[in-house]
DNA sequence: TGAGATCGCCAC
DNA sequence: AAACGTGGCGATCTCA
């Protein structure tokens, strides 16, 4: 059973003039493609109409419930307490399907009914409006949401969800890809939870972790004092007045003045030219030290400093917004606050609430993992069963007499693989895991030809790669010069190396959504009673997720962490031979994690 | 003054 | 000369 919520009429922006009453909203229930029946409620009373009705149902855990976005729709039913278990991001869902509708590989045959945009709201924009209060009205009385004019109807919706269905079922692999838009419109219900939910962050934590490193808050415009000190003492070592360490010209200029050949400002260029030995070595050393040290502090204060607190931190969570999807390999990504890239000197403010914990799971050498399941290479899979799997390849190519004979070498092998690295001490090594992995290299190799042909490539699940650009088609075409060949060589080998990458890093992500969906599913249904645990997912990047939740049920949470994790395998790859073994800790302060 | 490019750092 | 995938983001610089 599907349930299509929309509103009854066209948006006021379509229909003339706005109306001033409230703007009827209208549920759809749908058997197997039929309107079996329909239910109107004004808006303000859309959760209670979605309750009533779940309520109603023999099975409700069976709805599927159907909306044109989940992070405009689903937040104020989440405030009013519903969490349904499956629904159908039609946005999400499109988008997908009209990527692979382009690419006959996949068999996808889709037009939308109507366009539909997956961008979520602008974390500004959430930030603006108080936060969704139940009692209060929701999103939907917003004026963001309330200027767009026509806002596609219910029985629109209906159509699009027709439309997608048939699209789905036409397709070469319609269970794989079933799974894929159910996996990423749970994945938008459960980004819209994480971002209500917030990571615990402990202001006064943070705020005494910068006075430590920075010195007191200063004024507005000003350096912290650490950082002016450090800066005045750089300007004199160098002796050139006035050098701004914040600006790269300006330091690289002082640099040179002062007799250091680097070639950029690069923490990786200054280190090098102090360890390259020669004469006064302690100085260099020393210089660079206080140069390493002032780009330190600056990016602590510049990207989570006192500004981010005030601009970040409400009422002791951080709320980052999450874009399911939005990159192009499925991975999300998140806006505001740099969700994504929490420094490790920071961990050390997120805390659990008092008598919680904090769960943290974090899968451990995925995208290898992905890598041996997809390609079926059985002795890449057998590497990765006892646990770490670098040190599984190292032990393997240890017994054949190979150079990839240590942990830190199998890793950058694996890694310089999936990456496409020809140059260095990765490229160097990957011939030598050739000869252990074939059938994984090859699989690599062949997803890499292909893009270097301008070809595209897809996940197991069924996401497709972008076409490249009519741009990129132009340059690569282009051999008039030398130095356009040259170009045209460097971006068919730059796209070859992401389409090499996009398959495997595409479906680790697919394997996260199913991994958290798994988990999602699980706490509601966990607890002695089964009526579901009060732990929940609170942050999520690319292969972690953390859980908020009291400290009692914290052994049941890291026991169906690691379920979940096999499910979401088997959910893949079936019976194939591989494990997702996780690293799992449950602590007080994120910084305990792993 | 403001959009866009560049640098550099952070995360996985 | 370590550079090989996906990103976000802030400061600075460039140019209209």
């Amino acid at each position: 059973m599907h349930i299509v919520l929309g509103p009854a009429d066209p948006g006021p922006g379509a229909a003339g003039p706005a109306d001033p009453g409230p703007s009827p909203w209208r549920a759809l229930l749908v058997e197997d493609g039929r309107t079996v029946g329909a239910r109107d409620a004004p808006l303000s009373e859309l959760p209670g109409l979605v309750r009533s009705l779940a309520a109603e149902s023999p099975r409700p855990e069976a709805i599927r419930w159907v909306w044109s976005q989940t992070a405009r729709v689903y937040p104020p039913l989440l405030a009013a307490g519903f969490e349904p278990a499956r629904c159908w991001d039609l946005s999400l869902c499109q988008r997908i399907l009209s990527q692979a509708a382009g690419f006959p590989d996949t068999g996808v045959e889709y037009a939308p009914v109507v366009e539909l945009d997956p961008t979520p709201p602008e974390p500004a924009e959430e930030r603006v409006l108080p936060r969704v209060d139940p009692a209060q009205g929701s999103l939907f009385d917003s004026p963001a949401a309330g200027e767009r004019s026509g806002e596609p109807t219910a029985d629109q919706l209906a159509a699009e969800l027709a439309a997608q269905l048939r699209a789905v079922t036409g397709s070469r692999y319609p269970q794989r890809l079933t799974l894929l838009l159910a996996g990423e419109s749970q994945g938008g219900m459960i980004a819209v939870e994480m971002n209500a939910a917030g990571l615990p962050w402990r202001r006064d934590l943070h705020e005494a972790l910068l006075a430590d490193a920075l010195g007191p808050r200063p004024a507005d415009g000003a350096r912290p004092a650490r950082m002016q000190e450090l800066a005045d003492r750089i300007a004199a070592t160098l002796q050139v007045a006035g050098v701004n360490p914040d600006s790269q010209p300006s330091l690289l200029k002082a640099l040179h003045t002062a007799g250091i050949p680097v070639r950029t400002t690069s923490k990786w260029d200054l280190m090098a030219w102090a360890e390259e030995g020669g004469e006064r070595v302690e100085e260099r050393r020393a210089l660079i030290a206080e140069l390493l040290e002032y780009k330190t502090l600056q990016r602590l204060w510049t990207a989570n400093g006192w500004h981010w607190l005030d601009e970040w931190v409400r009422a002791g969570r951080f709320h980052p917004s999450y874009a399911v999807g939005g990159v192009v390999t499925g991975r999300w990504a998140a806006h505001g606050g740099g969700a994504m890239q929490v420094p490790a000197t920071v961990r050390g403010a997120v805390r659990a609430d008092p008598g919680w914990l904090l769960t943290v799971a974090d899968a451990s050498q995925v995208e290898p993992r992905i890598l041996a399941a997809m390609s079926g290479d059985r002795a890449l899979a057998q590497a990765g069963r006892d646990g770490d799997m670098y040190l599984g390849v190292a032990e393997l190519g240890r017994r054949a007499g190979s150079a990839v004979s240590e942990r830190s070498r199998a890793k950058i092998a694996l890694l310089g693989a999936m990456y496409g690295s020809t140059t260095g001490d990765s490229g160097a090594l990957v011939p030598h895991l050739r000869r252990l992995f074939p059938a994984a290299l090859e699989f690599v190799e062949s997803a890499a030809r292909i893009g270097e042909r301008g070809g595209r490539v897809a996940t197991w699940l069924g996401r497709t790669s972008p076409a490249p650009s009519a741009d990129w088609q132009a340059q690569v075409a282009d051999v008039s010069t030398a130095e356009a060949e040259s170009r045209a060589r460097s971006m068919t080998r730059s796209h070859g190396r992401f389409t090499r990458n996009f398959v495997i890093q595409g479906t680790a992500a697919e394997w996260a959504l199913c991994w958290m969906g798994a988990v999602r599913r699980r706490l509601h249904a966990g607890g002695a009673d089964g009526a579901g645990l009060r732990t929940r997912l609170v942050f999520f990047v690319h292969d972690e997720v953390v859980l908020h939740g009291p400290a009692e049920e914290a052994g049941e949470v890291r026991t169906l962490l690691a379920e979940a994790a096999a499910e979401a395998g088997r959910l893949l790859f079936g019976n194939a031979p591989v494990e997702f073994p996780l690293t799992v800790s449950s602590v007080e302060s994120y910084a305990e994690a792993k």
